[in-house]
DNA sequence: GATGAATGAGTATTCATTCAT
DNA sequence: GATGAATGAATACTCATTCAT
């Protein structure tokens, strides 16, 4: 059991990365084989099928990353830099992208959507739970905090996870961001060297 | 002349109907003529490809709607109706959607995303110039208006486009509109009629 | 009958410079009514296939070449001479070649052998006059003297078509021509300048 | 191992059959596995392409050939027996062409032409070799061995692959060789049966 | 656990030709 | 003489999946 499933988790390493730099939908099992350097009947051993693939991979990428956002949470640092670096661990395929850098747009739209809605979803309970202790700080102050952060995740994702954003659109970013949770001016500004970062 | 451009309308609204409702990759070419009761060669009289015949049914439907938000634009309204009828004309599939209701998130990914881009893309300067003439009546008070715009438009269909949303996340969608755009509280709840009546 | 003869023509002249850079396999009708700006049931009007195209297409060409070679036979010039620019005036597509290069060896076969065929057999009536014509003066001496020539143009058109061709095969080209017609040693050699200008 | 290997020849068998009775251009995919017997996917399976079976088709009849021409050059026979030999397993397609005749003849050139090309060029070796052997006891003599046996070759493939030949081509093909080579009169002479055979 | 031979439905695209106007 | 809309048979190739060994 052991060999066994060091073997799929290195398969699942090897398809998400295809997955990831060709596409789902231009990545044949084939190809996946060839690469992993197995046999057809041995993929079909590992997996029922190049779509369960795809779920396994996702589920296996958003466990990372939620795992490394939840100690991120349960750290003592200030609800700030909480929120920063859960924004950080969740920003996906972050060290793929660069790789074979927009080739993942057009063709890749199945899987980043799927990956997307799930990570939104993962991350905003945990997000959510941030700003309420921000909010019992007194830093924010707002209602209905899951529904708040799940808009700025999902802007946040249109935005800046394309790679190519301007100054303005940072800048629209965080005062929506400041006012959505009802923060002080200038309180979400610390956001604004993250995201620099990336371009 | 006339014959070949009714013919080509044609065949785009039955691949228009097809892609919404089944997916573009669901859709061959033959389930097209097939429906259209031509022959193969007909069909590669007008279009040079399947992808091409996406790209024109994309451009057609986004013509219309461009089209229709320009005259409410050039309409003798207030300014928030301006918007309401702007927003509401652009809603991409509005019609089609229902047909196989859930059908189309899956499969239809590239299709919806293509569509959504072009959509936001050409919606945001004429939603611009509604909130500019906000600004001057005093409604709106804000800079970076085309940024603000696009993400409103991002968001909206982010959350809206599914069908299903509730009653708060329209509270606060409600609430990011105003704060963007710098109104009045309570000045953008005549959108809340206009989303409820999509559910 | 004038206007339509001269439009076929051009057509012709369109055809034939099509054929021979792009390959007659590879060129379509509708390339050739693209480049002849015409309708599909124009074309169809002047030929009745496209393979009977293309039989036009070679028999306006080799007529044309027949003639030339024609008229230096019927010059008042040496032997020696004749022999030369029948040959000359027989090289087919000397013109075109060069346009593509290359190109015309892979895809080009079919109209390639088809030329070949019908040009040796046309040419060698008429270098075997003017072989005839050198037994005649001394200068050759041998039998079957078609078949002689036909050999030598066989031999020629796989050799020199090409374009690629070594110092040592045109010597032992002259050396086999100058055996097969029983000439004297040295008395071809005035075909060297002739073939080495193509190079 | 054993059994695709097993499979992978008799599926070239049968390409080669087809490809030689009715031509490249006139086999389809389809054909092949109708007449194999096989699924498309079994096809593909074995070769990469159509394209790449012709490939390996010729690559398959000429190892034979050449195979069988090297039993002959190194036997233990005087040199004019070895010409004849090299030459008669060289003969491409003896067995085939009378299959369908003369069908070979338009649709084929393709192949035909690949065939010969390839075949001359590893053929030149192996009778240049006999010739020298020849030269060495002064049966022959000549200079510029590989290309007077190039062209004995190419001419040879010219005039007796397409079945129909005349009794004076045969007399100048033997003249020309003993000349190209430097024989005696008469030295060839026992080609003559060889060649009529095919007839 | 692992192999690899076999499957076959599915797909987009090409192109010479016809014919009513 | 000329048009161009319509045809439809033909074709090569893909790929996820199965299963006997």
């Amino acid at each position: 059991m052991k060999k066994g499933e060091r073997r799929k988790q290195e398969l699942l390493r090897i398809a998400y990365k295809m997955f990831i730099t060709r596409g789902y939908e231009n990545t044949s099992v084939d190809d996946i084989i060839a690469e992993a350097g197995i046999a057809k009947g041995t993929y079909y051993y590992y997996f029922e099928s190049k779509e369960q693939t795809l779920e396994a991979v996702i589920e296996m990428m958003l466990d990372q990353e939620i795992e490394a956002a939840k100690q991120v949470m349960a750290a003592e640092i200030p609800v700030p830099q909480k929120i920063a670096g859960i924004i950080t661990s969740i920003r996906p395929t972050q060290e793929e992208q660069p790789i074979e850098g927009v080739l993942m747009q057009p063709e890749n739209v199945l899987m980043h959507n799927k990956i997307r809605r799930k990570l939104v979803e993962k991350a905003v309970p945990l997000l959510s739970e941030a700003v309420e202790e921000g909010i019992a700080e007194g830093i924010f102050a707002c209602d209905c905090i899951p529904e708040r952060v799940r808009m700025l995740l999902l802007i946040s994702s249109d935005i800046f996870d394309e790679g190519s954003f301007t100054e303005r659109e940072v800048a629209v970013f965080i005062d929506m961001t400041e006012k959505l949770l009802g923060a002080e001016p200038g309180a979400m500004e610390f956001i604004r060297p993250l995201i620099g970062l990336e371009e």
